[in-house]
DNA sequence: CATTATACCCAAAACGTTTTTGGTGTCAAG
DNA sequence: CTTGACACCAAAAACGTTTTGGGTATAATG
């Protein structure tokens, strides 16, 4: 059996009160007596049960994030490098890291959010991928559960968020692509429901639309935001007798797949073809040829956004509670090269 | 506040203990007040704490993993899979998923062992990428705390785990590589304490031994497990003078770094340099040229061993508890052709 | 000497469950 | 009528903390 403070006090024929404050600091507990008891404490391996303290406490001392996996493709690397930010942050502030698994809008998602906010596990939630009418930000706000989110819906409801501004991004990114010489730019966004396929393709039309280019529906794929899904959408485009000289990715991964739709027609990447993607995640850079992308600062992000989360938890007003930040467009030789139109 | 146990018992003027037996479903309480507690349970949107449950029953319904994460390259395929399957597995087991961070034998391990161990927010903990003198292992297993392994440790210990025959694999990848023409064969490994290294490096010699070819420890390189550190020992070993005709890499990452070394030397991957990786995740399918690699089933492992550790914390004897798997060799283009030697 | 201030410490309640133990009423059998 | 069995239910203890509301010395002050 563990040992408790109980044991901790009998020890030092304290009561387990004084125990409790002198572990606490608090000031009503003399020096030399909270000294023996942080020595005799630690000399026993003593450590605060945690079932006990959130029982006591009212809080759990957790946070939680569900990743929007879908099988069979889990491996997202923007999940991965913001589930590592969420868990440094977590660490650093003590607290612990809940993690589960659903597929958007699946029976599993509307579960764990449910047991969440009832049996209160995790003291606030991280949402990320948001939809535009995102059903967890309506229900979290509606339970007045705390949350924070990476992006943000479209939707009447003040939470704070975490967002890129990814439509002025694809704007600099069509703009890149202009100059390039292209004229039949394409796009493989992702389904229509996630805000950030409605920012990204509104800036790949506003970007069009500056360069008065006619926008072309054809020219417009769709992918599930894997290697897979944007390999397919690829070879729909580039099957195409008029076919693009430029696609633009939703994300990195569908421009991964993308790349090889290109490589199996034969077509060089940078040359014949230019390819962008979005997230900016190592993956980009070791790309054949190395990926035009729009970078975002995934750790950060998860980073600030459990900063963020632990105000809200508080109660505490937050100084900066919708952050927009810039993508950086970084130029690698898959877009390196002017196109003969 | 949430709704406890007493609202529903007392809106049903019976005793708390009845509800809870009621919805634990004891024969001792008739079967029409049973059906009462439950709906009204229902009604009333019930949940039982969580913090309360553990308290009393001295477990957390809980299981823990520390992502094996090393700055700045968190974003670790293997990871992600790995927790997809942990993750699915614990909810369908009713189960919540601690995650933390931490790089191997730094402070914030043994910090974090520490305060899973005593703390006890988990019931058992789930252990990836061991090293040859695990002290994670030893540490679990000298405080009889439920765990199960991916790998095995050299150590003179008893605890249940899945392990890929990654020497087997190796043997035979040398082996279809020296069917293709290849006489220098190098190896791209990882740090030598991490049990993986030890059986894939062995599989590599034994496999040389098996054509009659000499070792060439020049012909050995080390990464980290990142594409980076595939990157940079893959450039060492292309500028050799007498430069390997193909390059054995110890996971898909590194090999996508070396296969980025080779295009900058303009080496064609496949026909003057054949490279293969381990791991079979989903990246390879899309490298240029696909990659020839080992496919571990990661997230099936994942799975199974939270079916184990939960044996284990049950206390029952597991019936296969050293499972060992074989890797499955995919070959594609990046070793499909023959060299000229 | 009485009073107050100060510094330290403690008993007990509370958090929301589960489990142990025992109690009551009904009915059938002796 | 007594006894035992059975079905149903409840009181209370326990899990290990934190927090509330004192309490007791000792020293300083009037």
């Amino acid at each position: 059996m563990a040992v408790t403070i109980r044991d901790v006090a009998k020890r030092l024929r304290l009561s387990i009160t004084t125990v409790s404050r002198a572990l606490d600091g608090y000031d009503d507990v003399s020096k030399k007596t909270r000294e023996r008891v942080i020595r005799t404490a630690r000399a026993l391996g003593y450590v605060p049960s945690r079932a006990a303290r959130q029982l006591r406490r009212q809080r759990a001392d957790a946070i939680g994030y569900v990743i929007p996996g879908q099988a069979p493709y889990f491996t997202d690397p923007f999940s991965s490098e913001f589930i590592a930010g969420l868990g440094d942050a977590a660490t650093s502030h003590n607290l612990d890291l809940l993690i589960s698994t659903a597929s958007p809008d699946s029976d599993a998602e509307h579960h764990i959010y449910a047991r969440w906010t009832q049996s209160r596990p995790v003291d606030g939630i991280v949402l990320s991928r948001l939809r535009l009418k995102d059903w967890r930000a309506k229900y979290l706000a509606q339970n007045d559960f705390p949350f924070v989110a990476h992006g943000h819906a479209r939707l009447r409801l003040d939470f704070p968020y975490i967002e890129m501004d990814s439509r002025a991004g694809f704007v600099q990114l069509v703009q890149h692509l202009v100059a390039r010489g292209h004229r039949r730019i394409a796009y493989i966004g992702a389904p229509a429901k996630f805000t950030l396929q409605a920012e990204r393709f509104a800036g790949y039309q506003e970007g069009l639309a500056d360069a008065n280019l006619a926008f072309d529906h054809t020219l417009v794929g769709e992918s599930d935001l894997t290697r897979t899904g944007g390999y397919q959408a690829a070879q729909r485009l580039l099957d195409l007798n008029a076919r693009p000289t430029a696609i633009i990715c939703v994300n990195d991964l569908t421009a991964i797949g993308a790349m090889r739709a290109a490589r199996e027609r034969g077509l060089l990447v940078g040359r014949d073809l230019a390819i962008a993607g979005y997230d900016g995640t190592e993956d980009s850079e070791h790309t054949d040829p190395p990926l035009t992308t729009l970078k975002q600062p995934i750790y950060d992000t998860a980073q600030r956004l459990v900063e963020m989360l632990l105000q809200r938890i508080a109660g505490n007003s937050i100084a900066e509670p919708h952050v927009i930040l810039q993508p950086e467009l970084i130029v690698r030789e898959s877009t390196a090269f002017d196109i003969a139109s």
